[in-house]
DNA sequence: CTACATAATGTTATATTATAACAAATTTAA
DNA sequence: TTAAATTTGTTATAATATAACATTATGTAG
């Protein structure tokens, strides 16, 4: 929400958008909640995500195709993201957890192939939709 | 390739076309190429495929939106997928490592939300790509 | 400062991915 | 063999994302 470095006006305004969302935020929902304040076309919105993506401030929900506020300090320009799903009110919630990103960033598999990246999505029922 | 029971024709068409393919196959990459077997619009071919990764026949590959075959026997009707996505040749492999899949299926947060599916996708170079 | 390079912008158009809605045909199972 | 459920075929449209290009702003080296 605070004005934050090195973002330029189109950055700046959907970054603060998406962190006024408590849910993940959809493109062209981003579009139309910032047609006020001068964003005009999908490219805009885009373009903006994909700087914000890329210096980690946000991260794109790939099951949901919509984008939510990086909360880890740890995620290290999103090369290690993880999410926890519910699979009936939606919620998600960036999961923060140094042996599960420890395992993972040192994951090798059989083919020595060596990752620089990974997302995970876990999917479930969350505290509230398990007790209804 | 094989006649596989419980199957209506456009689900086997659609699955015979993913699994002569050797990379993740698009949804109207396969409406086109199955156009010529009788399947004429999207909705054929997303009904199909909706059914054939509720059966664990095949999976999303979120990232890319396309499809594979399953390969692992033990990923138990798609709850448990994760997969090599090498960034340079998109070149896309299941990973099938029964610690990882334990290690995931066990995994618990700190909210006490119980997993019921993951999906894992990373990213890398693959062999072939890493020695260019 | 100034000129070059780089990045971001605004804009129009279009490509790509996916679903709604509904009538007809087929399969399942009581 | 009828009712229910599923699958199909079809048209239309919604939702997600990028191409292309002219313009403006910003950063940086000389």
């Amino acid at each position: 929400m605070h004005k934050e470095n090195n973002l330029t006006k189109n950055q700046q305004i959907v970054l603060d958008l998406i962190e006024k969302s408590k849910e993940p935020v959809k493109a062209y929902s981003i579009l139309s909640n910032v047609k006020k304040r001068g964003i005009n076309a999908p490219p805009q919105v885009y373009r903006a995500l994909e700087k914000l993506i890329k210096i980690g401030k946000i991260h794109k929900v790939e099951s949901k195709n919509a984008f939510v506020v990086c909360k880890n300090t740890n995620c290290e320009v999103s090369n290690a993201t993880a999410f926890s799903i519910c699979q009936a009110c939606e919620k998600v919630t960036e999961i923060i957890n140094s042996k599960l990103s420890k395992y993972l960033k040192s994951f090798q598999d059989n083919t020595g192939m060596k990752y620089k990246k990974y997302n995970l999505e876990f999917f479930g029922l969350c505290q509230k939709c398990k007790s209804k």
